[in-house]
DNA sequence: GTCTATACGTAGATAGAC
DNA sequence: GTCTATCTACGTATAGAC
């Protein structure tokens, strides 16, 4: 009766199409489970539920629950880090606007984005448990790094501070200090408040300027 | 044979003392299994065998295996933060020696005790996970908390730094870059060299001098 | 107080129907 | 390609011996 190589595609979606529509919805619902329960404490049938399919379905898209993980760890975790650097392009870091901005964009990652924190917390758990795919990790924040880096470059050059001052050191500072202040801010909200990030950010910038001219002298 | 009210006590070892000593032990091997494997993914077999025991044993001991972590969440997290507050007590925060003892601990915790930061990340995903756990959790954060804030306080004092900056903001903040920074080193060791910490503090506390005042300008 | 043996539940993964 | 049913293994927790 149905042809498989002549009749489909009635209503533009196509068999890859859908296979591809469920392999999001469950990458979808395994970032929120996962985020939820743990790699080890979620099960693949509560994802599936949670994506509206069976387990048989969940095993038709991935190999094992692992692989399924590995998928979002791979891909899923640029989402917010490109967020922010976009949130960085679009001032200059170190200006009081960029760092109002970044100072909004913690609170909602830490706020509004209730499972973003967890679901880090839990890619870099497996990371250090798992030596190979320290490096997947490692590589995937790479990119939004450099973009962090140059923005920062960029700023210190405009502040005239010293060649002595590595933008890629800062960058791992800035980076350092939001993942921290997202964590904290979990535990004890009133601890971190919503401009707190953003004056770190300048005193950061604001120290970096005064060890480059300890006393007031510029000029290299 | 042998009483029990009566003649024990042969090697200054007693039956209460025996016990505490297992319970020491379950206690130690879980903080290991737990940051190795995760809550969910230790058993709690795999405990009692690490500690020596059987899981009998460790039943008798602890009510669950939930029991069992968070009298480690309660009891032992303390340890190196503990540590902390007293590498800054010996020194001022903000001079260049409190620094450079701070980022030398930072080492220490990354490379040396690799089982600290895994295991603080398990308290942090039960804890938000877990409402009730979150506030024991912030609890028992508190106390070392004040000690650095005492620290960061007097030396603020010291360096003539306003009242516009209270000692909880950057002890907050100097506690969030610990963090950020000691996870970002077990991902790729390179990016976080061992004088990273002690920099980063020195430009922050730059920078409140410098915020306070803005050109050059002293006095209060 | 600790061990051995086990009950009971649950989870990952597969097989075969549709 | 997805679902239902199931196989198998493992993990928590308990019971009873020593």
């Amino acid at each position: 009766m149905n042809g498989e190589h002549d009749a489909p595609r009635r209503q533009r979606l196509t068999r890859a199409e859908a296979k591809a529509r469920t392999r999001t919805l469950l990458l979808d619902a395994a970032a929120r489970i996962f985020a939820r329960k743990g790699f080890t404490g979620a099960s693949v049938e509560e994802i599936a539920e949670a994506a509206g399919f069976s387990t048989g379905a969940l095993y038709s898209n991935f190999n094992s629950k692992e692989a399924l993980f590995l998928e979002l760890l791979s891909d899923r975790q640029n989402d917010r880090i490109a967020e922010a650097a976009r949130a960085l392009d679009s001032h200059e870091a170190g200006s009081g606007e960029a760092a109002a901005e970044l100072g909004r964009l913690l609170i909602d990652v830490a706020d509004k984005d209730i499972d973003f924190a967890p679901l880090q917390a839990e890619f870099w758990l497996y990371a250090v448990r798992n030596p190979q795919a320290l490096e997947t990790m490692a590589a995937k924040l790479r990119e939004p790094r450099r973009a962090l880096e140059q923005v920062i470059s960029t700023s210190l050059a405009e502040r005239g501070a010293p060649e002595g001052v590595p933008a890629e050191t800062v960058a791992t500072v800035v980076a350092a200090l939001f993942q921290g202040l997202v964590r904290l801010r979990r535990l004890d909200p009133s601890s971190v408040s919503e401009e707190l990030f953003a004056q770190a950010l300048t005193w950061l910038f604001a120290g970096i300027d005064a060890a480059g001219t300890p006393t007031g002298a510029e000029d290299d």
